[in-house]
Order: C-alpha cells, then sequence, then structure tokens
DNA sequence: CTGAGATCCTGGGGGC
DNA sequence: TGCCCCCAGGATCTCA
C-alpha cells in the first residue's frame, strides 16, 4: 500500500514525465473515483489543463496545475498511477481514469479496489489545512514530536497512523519504526520515556528516508509511475515477516492487532 | 475530545 | 482439484 515514501517516489516519476503537457482529453470509466467541484465534470474541467508541478501531501499525489487548481490523488490501498510507455495506448487493467495529453502521452489511473480518489480542487482550496506534519520537514523537530505524545493514551502504534498528527506513515513504517526505536507497538503514547521518543523521531525519519533511497516498499501491489517495483522490502525488519528472527536479538518476529491493523514486531526487543 | 465500529471492494488464502 | 467463505486495509462517517 502506496504510504509517504511510495507516493514521494510516484510523484517524482510523474514530475519528470508530465510537468509542461497539457491534457487533451479524460476518459472516466468509473464515476465516483474521480470528484470535480459542484457542478462540474471531471473530465471536461480537466481538459485542457497544463501540469505546472507534482509534489506529495502526505499520501496525496498532488499535480499542481496551470490554472491554480490542484489535482490530488489517494492511491488507498491499489490504486496507481502510471505513464504509459511510448506506444502503449491500451487503458491498464482495472483502469477508472485515463489522461491523454497533447503530445500523446498517456497517464491510467487503475485500482483493482476502487477506493482511490482523484479530487480536482478549487484554486485556494484549503483540502488539506488540517492534514498532520509532514515528518521529513523542517517541522517535524524533535521537541515538536516529543510533545505531541503528552496525555495521548493511544497506542503509539495507532497514534503514528492517525494522519492529522503526523502525515504519510502507514502500517509498514508505523511497525518498522517502531521496531528500529525498540519500542512496544502497545504502549500508550504518553507512557514513552523521554530518551525512547527521541530514538522513535530519528527512527520515523530514518526509516522513511531509507525507504524512499530505495524508492519505496512492494509487499504489495506497489509500483511506481513506470511501472517498476520498488526495494526496500528487502530492508524491512518485521512488517510481514511472522516467525522469522528478529535482526537484531534472533527471536521470533510475533503479529498482534492494534487498532483493527496487523502489527508485527519483536517480543525481544520492543518494549 | 476520544475511541470504537461500520463502510467500501476484490483477490487471494484457508478450509474442506 | 475445486468451491465457498472470509478478510485485509486507509480514510471517513456515525455513534457512544
Amino acid at each position: 500500500m502506496p504510504e509517504l515514501p511510495e507516493v514521494e517516489t510516484i510523484a517524482r516519476g510523474l514530475a519528470n514525465a508530465l510537468t509542461g503537457k497539457t491534457v487533451a482529453a479524460v476518459t472516466v470509466t468509473m464515476a465516483k473515483i474521480a470528484i470535480a467541484p459542484p457542478g462540474e465534470t471531471f473530465a471536461a474541467a480537466l481538459a485542457g489543463e497544463t501540469i505546472a508541478a507534482v509534489g506529495r501531501r502526505g499520501k496525496y499525489v498532488v499535480f499542481q496545475l496551470a490554472s491554480g487548481r490542484r489535482l490530488a490523488v489517494h492511491l488507498r490501498m491499489t490504486g496507481r498511477l502510471i505513464v504509459h510507455p511510448l506506444g502503449y495506448s491500451e487503458p491498464y487493467p482495472y483502469t477508472h481514469v485515463m489522461l491523454v495529453f497533447t503530445d500523446g502521452t498517456r497517464l491510467s489511473f487503475a485500482d483493482v479496489r476502487q477506493f482511490g480518489r482523484m479530487r480536482l480542487l478549487a484554486a485556494g482550496d484549503p483540502w488539506d489545512a488540517d492534514g498532520g506534519v509532514e515528518p521529513l520537514s523542517e517541522g517535524f523537530t524533535r521537541e515538536a514530536f516529543l510533545s505531541m505524545l503528552d496525555g495521548r493514551r493511544t497506542p503509539i502504534k495507532a497514534f503514528l497512523l492517525d494522519q492529522s498528527r503526523i502525515a504519510g506513515i502507514g502500517n509498514i513504517y508505523a511497525c518498522e519504526a517502531l521496531w528500529e526505536a525498540g519500542i512496544r507497538p502497545s504502549r500508550p503514547s504518553h507512557r514513552i520515556s523521554r530518551p525512547a521518543r527521541r530514538r522513535l523521531h530519528g527512527a520515523i525519519r530514518d526509516v522513511l528516508h531509507r525507504s524512499i533511497e530505495a524508492r519505496g516498499t512492494s509487499v504489495d501491489d506497489y509500483v511506481d509511475a513506470e511501472g517498476l517495483k520498488g526495494g526496500f522490502q528487502n530492508q524491512l525488519a518485521v512488517y510481514g515477516r511472522l516467525g522469522e528472527p528478529c535482526p537484531r536479538c534472533g527471536k521470533p518476529i510475533v503479529r498482534t492487532v492494534i487498532g483493527q491493523r496487523g502489527t508485527w514486531w519483536c517480543r525481544g526487543c520492543q518494549k
């Protein structure tokens, strides 16, 4: 499932491939996926727009359009944004929206489970105003993170997944960061010591940086804008590794459920 | 404010 | 081998 490193990788690929191109036509074959401002049709509103830039906000891919509008895309679990290789004009399997640019370039939004959404935003729409801090930004200071946990009784794993606090961390990187910091996922956030909080702050940034470097984690369906898999699945310490030895202490990795989410961790070295 | 639970979907895994 | 059942999983909404 695409989390911050995967979305970052996709956005960079899309920026390379699409910046400066103008949308000629849009095909929407599943209406619920493509959301436009009230009174407008997604396809008609997007046609004629030029891609000024492509970036990321939390787990959203954000296309900045020349008109000042933005196109925000959330891939949820199985969504894909893929730029077609030269000459490939067929929609990919499970394509629900396809953009054709004036130079013939094609972009498919494909999604097996139909959970993803593409939302065209009016200029200045503050849709992400209440979103959490970007964990790789300067605003995510150690001190800010330390105080974020004060008074929060929720398990630290659930806290890390709350997009309104920190934006972009999903199940994979929550598990990995907690392992790296040596913290038990079920521990109430406010009961984590100051040294452990510092370790976790560093671990979050470290694991996200390392995964971006590896172009993301492909454990399920994730591929980048070129359709290529990432490499960070080879560096995972705990996620999806039930019964395998902990890379740090050798005890078998266990799986529990926290906040209705599968959670992989080591009883030996996460306290 | 906070957390729990339902909801949306389908491929694939487990059970028989 | 084949078939049926069930469930993961992120965000959003409702409810307590």
